[in-house]
Formats: structure tokens, C-alpha cells, sequence
RNA sequence: GGCCAGGUGGCGGAGAGGCUACGCACCGGAUUGCAAAUCCGUGUACACCGGUUCGAAUCCGGUCCUGGCCUCCA
């Protein structure tokens, strides 16, 4: 079967046509950088990891990219409240973010464009925009005129009066429609601002998606990605912009949305005080058990992210490790290598990543199998070694002191001192297994 | 109020008119100094009420519940 994509804007599932065979397109929203990504962030990166090595497969080339949004009021606020500067709050967060997403074996995008690099271009739209009648200027403001756009609404599925209904924000007094919304907004001194043909200012939200995507992937292209928070407003406007800045192009052929993250049930949310951050889990958890607990849902379901279920990852990766070993590595397995039929059926079925991982179950007996399918997402990237004995605190030299007292008491049939040692080290959270052999293995808990 | 998802065994989670995945946990057995690991085996499910059908977890209608979005949240 070919790659079958539930696409938003159709509201079902397509098969996958690229518009160019020798060179897919797929553009990600990436992260706003005022601090670190928690798991709901991390979701959707581990979901288009999957969908990019799943392409690469199949087509010579795949250009992937992903921005970085370091320009946003959230950055302004967080380093006003901080009194940290902005570059140092961006750097050390992108910083940060690649280290995180490494560890969660996301492979790199071919272009991580910054928004702050790409202003001129925003910039250029904006003006195709007021020159064709799509904007205005109002109060230093540059704003999109929704009214002047037939179609708007087609991805979300929303018209303009129920959203009117619904509204339960202040509209700006300075806004002609109350759907509108802004292109450019003036900055002050202590903001960061670009000069412009309409002041000193920086640009709102949507717009740095349609100028990045279309500069790197052209005005039409295959793949858009991102969260389903972002349906509306984010894509919506995008779609608008970009559409009418560049009227022949069709902008993102096919829209793919993941789901949302909830913690032990509950929105994450600052204000609950429960927003996992994955630097932070990293302490506690290998990111592969992380990546494999985000996987463990179809990517369009709700997921529901619990300490429960990243031990039962973990656990699952444990016996894995235990039985097949590292699947890393050109020797076995590549993405180009001969991944198991049903693997591959699952995730040409909309990413069924679940329908995957039971596949995998399934191959334990098949070590060459199982290599290519867990490989293709993204997983047993670990040598064995460093998988079970990796732990930033253990003192390895004193564990194999105790292991080597503890196999002397054995010989001598002292149970007793032997399972004292067992259980001294049960305390640090390391766990024995005597072999058939007469050997002892330990492992981090 | 409007729009959109979803409710599957103790838990996680696929499937989508007949064959009733898979994993974790549990229980029984083998093995074991103990434990673990491993192997073998058993059980438990489709929110509720109607309808269509030879047959419904799956289709249709209704009810209840949960979550998301409704102008800068992935």
C-alpha cells in the first residue's frame, strides 16, 4: 500500500502524490525559543521524524525544514521579567532544544530557518499583500483583510460570522474587520524592531511561516505539519497570506495535525503547574523510552503522557535491548534496508505508529527484521551497554567492587552476605540478575 | 453558544459489519540458592438506549461523558 496522510484541509485520508517525485517538501512548525520544550512540544517533532525517515525511504530527497520562531512577545516578556538578554535567552534555549530533540533521535531538518533572518522577505509579502489590495495600514499596523480573501476559512472549517460569535478577546479598535489580523506591528526602543517602509517594527506571528516555507520549498509544496492547535488561527492565516501573495501557488497540499498531550489527564498548562519539560525528564528517563511513549499513540489520537507509561516504555525498551541488541548502523538496517512488510503497512496507513511497535513485538524471533522496523522509527539507537549501565550518578568502580564481594559470598554458598549486596545495591537502583552461568549482570532500574 | 475530536478488557492501545490485534499488569506452570530474565499457558472489552442486518464494538438515530479550538498555546 502507498502512503495514505489524513489530511486536514480534506478531512480525510489522501494517498501521499508528490508534486515533485525527486524531491518531497515538508515544512514543520518549530519551536517559539522562550523556554525549554516540554512533551507536548516534543510530540509533534518525534511524529514528523517518523513521517521524514518514512519518505526519505521512498523518495531520492526529502527537504525538511523546521523553523525557529526567536522573535515573539512571549521572548520580549520572558527576558523582561528575567532581566536576561534576548539573544542569551535565545541562544541557550535553541541550545538546549537541540541537545533534547538529539536525545529524543529526531534527526536534524535539511534548514532550520531563524525568523530574525528571514525578515525581508516578511517583509516583501507584506508589501505584495498591501499593493494587491489583501492589507492595510492602520496605527503603525500593518493587518491582513480577511474580508478580501473568497475562501478563507476552508482549513478549519470555520466561516468568518461564527467566529465573530465566538469572540472572547478585545477586538483592536483599529481593526476594519474583526477577523483581521496583524502582518507588521510597530516596536518600541526597548523591543526588538526591523526597519520597514511602515517604521521601526517586528512582524506578527504568521507571517514568518509563509516567507520561511516558500523561500526554502517554493510557493507549492507537498507536506505542512504542526500541532492541531495551530489549525486556527495559525494555518488559517498562513493559508490567507500566502495564498494571496503569491495567487497561482496552492501554498501546502496536503496539512497533517497532531494531536494534543495531556499529563496524568490534565491539560498541561503553566498555570497547573504540571508542563513536563524534556530536559528535565531526560534526567529520569532515557529519551528513547520518552520517544517511544510519544509513538504509543496514533499521532491524531490524544495522548496522555504518565510516569506509568514512560516506565512501561522503558520496560518494553529493557527487553528489547535485553533480546535483540542495538539496532543501529548501516550493518543492519539502514532506512534504505529491507524493512518488514507490515511495518511499513502500518506506517503507510496514516503513521500507524502503534500498529508498528506491535509489529516489532512480533519479531523478537527475527533479529534482522526487528533491526530494519525499529530503526526506520527511530528507535534502539543505544548500544546495550550504555543503555543499561548509563546513569549520571552511578559509581561504577564501587558497583563492581560489590559485585565481585558479592560472587566470592556465593561460592562459599553465603547467602546471606549475597543477598545483602543484592539488596545494598537495590538501594541505589541497581538491579542483579544472576546467569544459568554462575555470572552476574547489573542494570540501572 | 458555534466548530471539531474521542469514549475499547485492571491499564496502555490498534482495529472498523462475521475471523474478536499487540503490549504491560495479574494468575497458573517450567526454570531458579533467592530474585530476575526466559519459555509455556489461562482469563477479562468495545459508554448508554433504540434501530438497520442472517450477523453490529464497527453502520444509522438519540442520550450521557471527556478533551480541543473559537485571534499569537505543539
Amino acid at each position: 500500500m502507498p502512503l495514505v496522510l489524513y489530511n486536514t484541509a480534506a478531512r480525510a485520508k489522501q494517498s501521499f502524490q508528490p508534486i515533485e517525485p525527486d524531491n518531497v517538501g515538508m515544512y514543520v512548525c518549530g519551536p517559539t525559543v522562550y523556554d525549554n520544550a516540554h512533551v507536548g512540544n516534543a510530540r509533534p517533532i518525534v511524529v514528523f521524524d517518523v513521517l521524514y525517515r518514512l519518505l526519505r525511504r521512498t523518495y531520492p530527497a526529502v527537504t525538511y525544514v523546521r523553523n525557529i520562531t526567536d522573535v515573539d512577545d512571549k521572548i520580549n516578556a520572558q527576558a523582561k521579567s528575567s532581566g536576561e538578554k534576548i539573544e542569551a535567552i535565545t541562544e541557550r534555549t535553541i541550545q538546549t532544544f537541540h541537545e533534547d530533540m538529539l536525545a529524543l533521535n529526531a534527526l536534524p531538518p535539511v534548514h532550520e530557518p531563524r525568523a530574525t533572518e528571514h525578515i525581508g522577505r516578511m517583509i516583501d509579502m507584506i508589501q505584495t499583500l498591501i499593493e494587491d489590495g489583501y492589507a492595510y495600514e492602520a496605527e503603525k499596523h500593518i493587518l491582513f483583510h480577511v474580508p478580501s480573501m473568497l475562501n478563507y476559512g476552508q482549513l478549519s472549517g470555520r466561516n468568518r460570522s461564527e467566529l465573530i460569535d465566538g469572540a472572547r478577546v478585545e477586538i483592536a479598535p483599529f481593526k476594519q474587520d474583526p477577523a483581521d489580523f496583524v502582518l507588521w506591528k510597530p516596536s518600541t526602543p526597548d523591543i526588538p524592531g526591523w526597519d520597514s517602509p511602515w517604521g521601526i517594527g517586528r512582524p506578527g506571528w504568521h507571517i514568518e511561516c509563509s516567507a520561511m516555507s516558500t523561500q526554502y520549498l517554493g510557493n507549492t509544496f507537498d507536506i505542512h505539519g504542526g500541532g492541531r492547535d495551530l489549525i486556527f488561527p495559525h494555518h488559517e492565516n498562513e493559508v490567507a497570506q500566502s495564498l494571496c501573495a503569491y495567487p497561482q501557488s496552492k501554498f501546502a497540499k496536503y496539512w497533517v495535525h497532531n494531536g494534543f498531550v495531556t499529563v496524568e489527564g490534565k491539560k498541561m498548562a503553566k498555570s497547573v503547574g504540571n508542563v513536563l519539560s524534556v530536559h528535565e525528564l531526560l534526567n529520569d528517563f532515557p529519551g528513547e523510552a520518552i520517544r517511544l511513549t510519544l509513538l504509543s499513540a496514533h499521532y491524531r489520537q490524544p495522548l496522555d503522557f504518565t510516569h506509568e507509561g514512560l516506565k512501561a516504555s522503558k520496560k518494553i525498551l529493557d527487553r528489547w535491548y535485553r533480546t535483540i541488541g542495538p539496532c543501529k548502523g548501516a550493518a543492519h538496517g539502514t532506512d534504505i534496508d529491507d524493512i518488514p512488510e507490515n511495518v511499513i503497512e502500518a506506517l503507510n496507513d496514516d503513521l500507524n505508529t502503534p500498529r508498528a511497535i506491535s509489529a516489532l513485538h512480533g519479531m523478537l524471533d527475527s533479529p534482522h527484521q526487528f533491526r530494519a522496523g525499529a530503526n526506520i522509527l527511530g528507535l534502539m539507537q543505544e548500544d546495550a551497554e550504555t543503555w543499561f549501565h548509563k546513569s549520571a550518578d552511578s559509581d561504577e568502580l564501587q558497583i563492581q567492587e560489590l559485585l565481585s564481594q558479592r560472587e566470592a559470598a556465593r561460592k562459599e554458598r553465603d547467602f546471606k552476605t549475597s543477598d545483602r549486596i543484592r539488596e545494598e545495591l537495590s538501594q541505589k537502583g541497581v538491579f542483579l540478575e544472576d546467569n544459568p552461568d554462575g555470572t552476574t549482570t547489573w542494570r540501572h532500574q
